[in-house]
RNA sequence: GGGCCUGUAGCUCAGUUCGGUUAGAGCGCACGCCUGAUAAGCGUGAGGUCGAUGGUUCAAUUCCAUCCAGGCCCA
């Protein structure tokens, strides 16, 4: 007789092999044409909100690992407080002005640009980001990410242009956006500034120029060995066209500098390291160190412009370096960004007597009208009949160039617009809010703290075309900002009904009330601003423009989150318009993640060729091998990825499968309603299986809670492993197959793995929503179950299902089960036993030991999955293995008595007793009898 | 060059908060078992000078310093 039949082995068609690749696409379009995502925002309206504010990605391109790692962290966090009881809207977002999308629309239209208007060339820009909206929109929802992917936010909608508009409006009305003078790069062929990502980097020769500036007065009172000395500071260049604009000599705080005495009776000052490298340069072999002092003794003195008579301060800053030159930096506040920096500590104005052609201003009346590139031989010439030249040379450098015509470009002072870090205390109550926001990871708080500390003045303006107007009006004859409510309401219903666009289409004429009269003096003519804003005042003020604009979201958020990056970005734009507009920080907390490195450790960059692009890996594994593998690592470091990580990560799906195919497989006569177990009824290992999902359910959800994500996975994949399927399922397979369908013992087994899978499958639902979404749709019904484990709770554990005292026992049954595996494997190695119910196991255990094992004796066969188990009071034998664990204990493993039953497989004397089944035990026989 | 951060087995992570028993887990690997979870399942085993060096200490993976490697942001 063919006794497999009268098993009960377990039944699915939930299938082994996922195929996500090919699956997850039709587990998204039931899910959308069941409208999935309305049912849980109606089932959940009325609870309390959990908002996580989508910091917006860049409408340009496709999407890549960090992006995807960024939506995938958002989506489980939305996930998880959803079915932690939240409402948790998530409104994704995208950044859509910008440099980049005017670059590459600029680089579509070549030449055709000119027959363009601004208006027409904002509508591509506009309809080239729509173009990547979609593109990335779909490109996240395949990876499972649930939002209003319906409604999302747009910086370049009208409504949000508006909010733009009106937020710098608050600045300008509160006093802290003003005009100043800031070098910039500058084209002086294109005739316009250039942004950093504009600028190509070629090598070229340019003049390089020693230049001596005389000290105005004798410094024998700060160092007494130049007293009555005619002292010079020895500067070095390679734009001697910006020596006009010189303002001042930089030193290093921290340097030691040398007073040098040389042939021709004066002194030069100079970085003590570069003496001797310098005086070879200027041809002087005889010379001599008269005194060797720090750079702070000369903070304040005055030189003399070699050229223009006028002072030029010693000031001390930190970027001066000792890799060339003199250690003494010709510095132009108007012609270099470092130079600016320094000079703003220093009250130095950005001084640039350069015109837009590139060409000297009559500020400089002797070189006036000269192209500077043409000036600078003249230059030099003057400073060698000035006698203010040490030396000249050529070299070689990587000079920036225009992208357009490839000519090389300059800094030159131009009028920009910023907002005052200090004037309205921006900074003092931006630094305070911040300790008022919990950093996740606490480290955050430092570097977004230091950065604002230190910052400058935010430059606000940009020069560009497709961004949104700083829209205010200067008055031409005093340059002060003329505003009012009147005129803000107006621009905001203005921008509202038209957008942005409507700015550069009208004039002031029709844009401001007539007889408008300058407040402050009495001007009657007014400038319209055409410059734009930089993009994070955009990105910045989504507080205002989608968490205050929509109802179904709050302000401020619980949680921004976003790679390490942002804390110079979004984070801290964000904070600066929140503070500075609503003084209160946008977010109540700030989570940040690494960035996606290969194997190495290495950033992925195209020139490595180290990308691992998200829609291979969805090709090739599915979106929730992704998903898991961000899951599994540890977000506040790097994130390594590789091959071998995600074929690990696929192992480990198929692992967690596996182990739920099982227990579905085992509950397909399993009827919750009709055939589950009372808590009470159960035998003890199944309570202790769910004595430790317990423990499981309070591990997972407080990681959840506390964002350790990569707990879940570790937790969840452990239990599978050691606590399911190398223990508690194994011994359950005995009593499953075995025994009567309806045996009590059984159905408790059932009751057991029910619990345990609709716990995990809700646990793991946030990180792996396809998969749990498919096992729920295979999970017996007990009736009262959601459609969809989406719209389910996360389990709740339960504290009488908690048992301290039988976890003990259980452990300690876990150790001796240990050792008896090793027993196994021995007398496997041996060739006594194959399966480990050919086996018969005789534990001594002494006196302690034995106490506590003997309750269980008649389960020891169970456990250990033998056919027999004898438990004996005793001394262990001597010198048993020397890597026992448990004390008092050994194990000692025989061929078991008796035949191998043809239905259980459990060696018993019994087989062969009954003349109607001879191949079977006496335990199957009761069975056969019962099932008839 | 500066700020912030990271560096525990081949891989992903625990642990070290207040320094103190042979530093843990799983995967992978090797070997074996099973063939009633079967393109599955079970077991055993090998793998780590806790990035390097120096210091503090009776004692350091854990504290300090320096260095190396890597990341983000500045310059």
């Amino acid at each position: 007789m063919d006794y497999k039949k009268t098993l009960n082995l377990p039944k699915t068609d939930f299938p082994m092999k996922a195929s996500l690749a090919r699956r997850e696409p039709d587990q998204l379009a039931t899910w959308e044409q069941e409208d999935l995502y309305r049912k849980i925002r109606r089932l959940s309206k009325g609870r309390r909100r959990f908002i996580l504010h989508d910091g917006p990605p860049y409408a340009n391109g496709h999407i890549h690992i960090g992006t995807a790692l960024n939506k995938i962290l958002k989506d489980i966090i939305v996930r998880s407080r959803q079915m932690a009881g939240y409402d948790a809207v998530y409104v994704p977002g995208w950044d859509c002005h910008g440099l980049p999308i005017e670059h590459n629309v600029d680089k579509e239209l070549g030449a055709r640009k000119k027959d363009y208007s601004q208006a027409e060339f904002r509508r591509l820009c506009r309809r080239y980001a729509e173009k990547f909206i979609d593109i990335q929109r779909r490109e996240f929802k395949r990876l499972g990410v649930m939002g209003e992917w319906d409604n999302p936010y747009l910086t370049m909608n009208y409504a949000y242009e508006a909010v733009i508009a009106k937020e710098c409006a608050r600045f300008a009305q509160n006093g802290s956006l003003y005009r100043s003078q800031k070098p910039i790069h500058w084209c002086c062929s294109c005739r316009t500034a250039l942004a950093e990502a504009e600028i190509e980097y070629h090598d070229e020769s340019s003049p390089s120029i020693f230049v001596r500036f005389a000290l105005c007065d004798d410094v024998g009172g700060q160092v007494p060995e130049l007293a009555g000395k005619k002292v010079s500071v020895a500067i070095w260049t390679t734009t001697p066209w910006t020596i006009p604009a010189n303002l001042a000599v930089a030193l290093h705080p921290e340097f030691s500098y040398a007073a040098v005495q040389t042939g021709h009776a004066e002194v030069l000052i100079l970085a003590s390291d570069l003496v001797a490298a310098c005086m070879q340069k200027f041809g002087v072999s005889d010379y001599r160190i008269l005194a060797e002092f720090e750079a702070r003794v000369l903070e304040g003195q005055k030189c003399r412009h070699p050229l223009y008579g006028r002072d030029s301060t010693i000031i001390l800053a930190n970027h001066v370096t000792l890799d060339a030159g003199t250690g003494c930096v010709h510095t132009a506040p108007g012609h270099g960004r470092e130079d600016y920096e320094v000079g703003l500590k220093y009250g130095l104005e950005p001084f640039s007597p350069v015109d837009e052609n590139g060409c000297f201003t009559p500020e400089i009346p002797d070189l006036r009208g000269q192209f500077v590139f043409a000036a600078n031989s003249g230059i030099i010439d003057k400073l060698e009949d000035a006698g203010a030249l040490l030396a000249r040379e050529n070299i070689d450098h990587a000079y920036p160039h225009c992208w357009r015509c490839k000519k090389p470009v300059i800094f030159r002072a131009t009028p920009q617009w910023f907002i005052s870090m200090d004037k309205t205390g921006l900074r003092r109550q931006a630094l305070a809010e911040i300790d008022q926001v919990t950093w996740v990871p606490r480290w955050g708080r430092e570097r977004i703290y230091g950065m604002i500390e230190n910052r400058p003045d935010w430059c606000v303006s940009r020069q560009r075309a497709w961004g949104v107007p700083i829209a205010v009006f200067y008055c031409r004859s005093c340059g002060r900002i003329h505003i009012n409510e009147e005129i803000v309401a107006h621009i905001h219903a203005l921008f509202t009904a038209h957008g942005a666009d409507i700015w550069f289409e009208k004039s002031v004429a029709d844009l401001l009330p007539a007889g408008a009269v300058c407040e402050h003096c009495g001007g009657r003519t007014f400038v319209k601003e055409d410059d734009i804003l930089d993009v994070w005042f955009d990105s910045g003020v989504s507080h205002a423009a989608v968490l205050e604009a929509r109802d179904e979201l709050r302000w401020p958020a619980d949680l921004y989150l976003e790679g390490s990056d942002q804390h110079r970005g979004w984070f801290h734009s964000s904070l600066l318009t929140a503070v500075g507009t609503r003084h209160k920080a946008p977010y109540k907390a700030v989570l940040t993640h690494g960035y996606v490195v290969d194997a190495e450790g290495k950033k992925m960059s195209k020139s490595m060729g180290n990308v691992i692009a998200p829609g291979k890996v969805i090709e090739r594994y599915g979106a929730e091998i992704l998903r898991l593998w961000v899951s599994a690592s540890d977000y506040r470091d790097d994130i390594h990825i590789s091959e071998n990580i995600l074929k690990q990560l696929s192992d480990a799906y198929r692992r967690i499968r596996n182990t739920c195919r099982f227990m579905l497989g085992n509950l397909k006569d399993f009827d919750p309603g009709r055939n589950r177990v009372d808590y009470r009824q159960m035998p003890e290992i199944d309570r202790f299986a769910l004595h430790r999902l317990q423990e499981l359910i309070d591990r997972i959800r407080g990681a959840y809670e506390r964002y350790d994500l990569h707990i879940i996975y570790h937790a969840l994949f452990n239990f599978c492993t050691v606590d399911l399927s190398a223990f508690y399922l194994d011994v359950l397979k005995d009593r499953l197959y075995t025994s009567a369908s309806g045996d009590a013992h059984r159905r408790s087994a059932q009751t057991t793995m029910y619990h345990l899978l609709d716990a995990m499958v809700r646990m793991m639902a946030p990180v792996l929503p396809f998969t749990a979404e498919e096992i729920w749709r295979y999970m017996p019904d007990d009736g009262a179950r959601e459609e969809s484990v989406h719209m389910a709770m996360l389990p709740e554990a339960n504290p009488a299902w908690r048992d301290a005292v039988l976890a003990e026992n259980w452990n300690l049954l876990l150790a001796v089960r240990r050792e008896v595996t090793r027993a196994l494997e021995d007398a496997r190695a041996r060739k006594i036993i194959g399966h480990s119910l050919d086996a018969h196991v005789d534990l001594t255990a002494d006196g302690d030991l034995y106490t506590k094992l003997s309750p269980y004796a008649d389960q020891l066969r169970a456990i250990f999955i033998t056919s027999g188990a004898g438990l004996v009071r005793g001394a262990p034998a001597e010198k048993e293995d020397e890597n026992n664990a448990t004390e008092g204990l050994s194990v000692r493993v025989a061929a078991a008595a008796g035949e191998k039953c043809a239905r259980c497989w459990v060696h018993d004397t019994s087989v062969g007793r009954d003349a109607a089944h001879p191949a079977v035990c006496s335990r199957c026989r009761r069975v056969l009898a019962e099932i008839g």
